[in-house]
DNA sequence: GTTGACATGTAGCCATGGCTACATAACATG
DNA sequence: CATGTTATGTAGCCATGGCTACATGTCAAC
């Protein structure tokens, strides 16, 4: 097994990147939902779907995955709902996604630009790189 | 055809995250190959399986991929070569991937942490954010 | 209570990116 | 030049994330 180790030397850039793309799948879903929670008072698959840009269809297969995750519980014809977990990982996701935003515009993008940025960017950002990010924001928005 | 307008109130974050993933993998490909290129005079799979982290097998099919996409050419037993504008794409991702990694240890994330995250972050940065990443560097750095 | 609109679910297709296992080519080196 | 190691290639599997087309459930409004 795993005769995946990847070269260390020097030029070992990539492979993270790639590596765990479903998570991000899976907390853009959690995030996606949390807020039309609180937006409408109950998630349901279509307005989630149109929310994410996607088809019904996919949105529905892609939250089956969230329940056999444990991030969610569904019932036919119900509203979807988080669990905790689930609500948990919507919360910290949120927080980054805010962090990162925030971030960009206190360097100068513009506010629209910075929210389609932060989204394929918050993924991909270690707690180091988020401590900076937010550290930085702090003493410059003052 | 397209039903999958994308719900365009203010919600409407996600779904360019999801979009081009595979430009992404074929920039991290042109990239690598011409970083072993200039490291070893010439790009063998397996040299380029070991850089990226993957089998050579699925090196080997996304190469071919990239073939079909022109950017890079193959014969049997033979180096990988890049295009012209394979290697235009390779220029541009390298230029890309540095300012970040620039711009991330100007903010104060440690040059290693940079380098990690750098590669997850360039694939999401719009014209606008690089060139606000490059301004602030520049300004920061001297 | 029908009916029609909209929401949800199911079947089944596609491409991508990953893998293992096996087969073959290339190339040193004895 | 035989032989073994390494590099490549091929076959075929899996999961994910997308889709369309069709079927069914829900529910309001007539």
């Amino acid at each position: 097994m795993a005769t995946n180790k990847a070269d260390t030397s020097q030029g070992n850039v990539f492979h993270k990147t790639r590596r765990d793309h479903s998570n991000e799948i899976a907390e853009d879903y959690v995030e996606a939902i949390a807020q039309l929670h609180s937006e409408d008072g109950a998630c349901r698959v279509t307005r989630l779907a149109r929310r994410l840009g996607v088809s019904h269809v996919t949105a529905n297969r892609t939250v089956a995955r969230l329940v056999s995750r444990g991030l969610v519980t569904t019932s036919p014809y119900q509203p979807i709902e988080l669990t905790d977990s689930g609500r948990r990982l919507a919360r910290t996701a949120k927080a980054r996604h805010e962090i990162v935003i925030d971030f960009l515009i206190s360097i100068g993008v513009p506010a629209e630009i910075a929210t389609a940025d932060s989204e394929g960017i918050e993924h991909h950002c270690s707690p180091e790189t988020l401590k900076a990010m937010k550290h930085f924001s702090n003493t410059r928005n003052h």
